[in-house]
DNA sequence: CTGAAAGCGCTAACAG
DNA sequence: CTGTTAGCGCTTTCAG
């Protein structure tokens, strides 16, 4: 292994001077810039980054932490997330939580140890004291879809309330007459503002009851069994709309096996825009986040932090669309 | 920040003697080793990963390289590594190369600067002289879906002409008469081998034509557009055995909005066996490789691999097996 | 069984 | 503009 000691020897200068022209730092004269430039060639030499961590506590790297990469949400969020820091020149950790709170104190601890630039927490098992210790560490960390508070962090975040908001409208302007909603666990905020948001929509209509509402834990399995006991008890349900779209996924497919055609017989309306809601037949409508943009922004944001730079805003919440697809009737015009 | 020079003052021992508890090396008397772990458990000490990993060249870091997170089948391979290399005490670096040769260099390049313990290529861009530079570099890797040869690195793959082969006869067995094959890139060695088996489970039948072999690029859009000009030519299809799951869904997708019935009319088999094919109504009939367990082999030999033992086999190639589901016909008893 | 000291490879004052 | 040198925090001979 060819070593900045190697280079300096080759080219005739120190050590110091072979690492200003590597980092581009202080004064070097053009000829000896030359001269080191082309002993590094010839020598075919590339810096250690572990050395160069330890002397300046920079890795060059960052984590992600989320609940589980082979959730499609998730692993756009983390292709979004990659593809920026690589053109940042950051390389990146992934860490599947499981939304276990053991688990993420443990990835907390291991990536603290490693000296790693900052983290994006895409996991909801972390709460406001893992902030804090954050803070303490001087870790620079980006937060998603956490309440928009006194955090001490930057969060991204999108209109869960409002897009629900919308998609139980575009419901209602199709035709429907009595909107279900499957709902994601009581623990995660963007279930709340979700169900929030159709509790909203459907506010003062006689035909709503509480019962309409039924959970299914943001899978895809728990959108397929909500539908049975939904239907059971409400068969003149002729629309839903679900927390997610793995959820819109799971009732599509119970719903066709019960023979229910869709939108014909029931509409059907996601959350999420995953690439996934195109894969269905019919196509997923969905209320859209901008899930690369989100991953985009929380590492573009994660990385100015890390370079010092001051950021202004410290939430951002991003706008969600309604994309029209065939799981909902056509609007009337 | 707590150093193992505040440990060392604390419970009045050398850094030397620290450094032996830590790491369970060399001998450390009982009543000393009590002192120093108590005077870590006060303090609080973390071992700097980043000085160690300079001390003894290892870093505890595994990189995956693959062509695409978001590319379901890999998400779940990811997943298997990641979780196994935690159990192993490693973290792991993703890198989505699109399977670009130059991104996949550049990654290389970084990772061995950055002393990475080993890398698991899922990429299908790298060639026979990456593994070289590699092995020159001292660098442990584990390659999937690799011919086997003398690659000098243990290769993971599956049986994929074997696979192809069930498929067909599955499809035959439950009363095909004209099968036709979407075939993945001709570059990629798994799409090779798939188009391989098949042509030999069809090999000698009357129906069978070269134009019922038609490219899909192993994408969700692939497969659908491959559909519709097979189709054309060849209305008489009853069944269609896909390169991969996700030109499987394509191609049920644009069947379906073709208004044909699967199975009925035709029954359609994917490869891979990802999670989704579960998620399509009906749910996919495929030829299932045990994905999770590749990647929690492939970490498992790197890690062995990095820890010095020395592996016996070199290429393991894994079992698949046909998963009936409701995209094929029921077997007749 | 324990300590002193020499690195690991690079950065960053501080002189010159 | 360039060189010297002291770290960064830990591991590992080599003595004792």
């Amino acid at each position: 292994m060819t070593t900045i000691r190697d280079v300096a020897a080759r080219a005739g200068v120190s050590v110091a001077t072979v690492s200003r022209v590597l980092n581009g730092s202080g004064y070097v004269g053009k000829d000896t810039e030359i001269r080191v430039k082309k002993a590094i060639q010839e020598l075919n030499y590339r810096p250690n980054t572990v050395a160069r961590s330890l002397a300046n506590r920079k890795t060059g790297t960052i984590a992600v932490i989320l609940p589980d990469i082979m959730n499609p949400f998730f692993s756009e969020l983390a292709r979004a997330v990659e593809d920026t820091a690589r053109d940042g020149g950051f390389t990146v950790i992934f860490c599947n939580s499981d939304d276990l709170g053991t688990r993420e104190q443990h990835y907390i601890e291991v990536l603290r140890q490693k000296y790693i630039d900052g983290i994006i927490f895409a996991s909801n098992s972390m709460g406001e004291d893992d902030i804090v210790y954050m803070n303490e560490n001087r870790i620079p960390i980006v937060v998603l879809d956490r309440a928009p508070g006194k955090s001490g962090c930057t969060v991204i975040r999108s209109q869960n309330a409002a897009g629900a908001v919308m998609a139980v409208r575009h419901l209602m302007e199709t035709g429907c007459r009595k909107i279900a909603h499957i709902a994601g666990p009581g623990e995660l905020i963007t279930a709340q503002e979700r169900l929030r948001g159709y509790r909203k929509a459907v506010k003062g209509f006689t035909w709503f009851d509480e019962s309409l509402i039924v959970p299914g834990h943001f899978s895809i399995r728990g959108g397929e069994r909500a539908v049975s006991g939904l239907l059971e008890r409400h068969p003149d349900v002729d629309g839903i709309f679900a927390g997610n779209d793995l959820m819109a996924i799971g009732a599509l497919k119970a719903l066709q096996r019960m023979g229910r055609k869709i939108p014909r017989d029931i509409s059907l309306c996601g959350f999420d825009g995953v690439e996934m809601s195109e894969w269905t037949e019919p196509e997923l409508t969905t209320i859209a986040q901008p899930i690369y943009e989100m991953g985009r922004k929380a590492a573009t944001h994660l990385i100015a932090r890390i370079r010092g730079k001051a950021v202004k805003e410290d939430i951002l919440e991003l706008d969600v669309r309604l994309v029209e697809r065939n799981s909902t009737r056509r609007r009337k015009n």
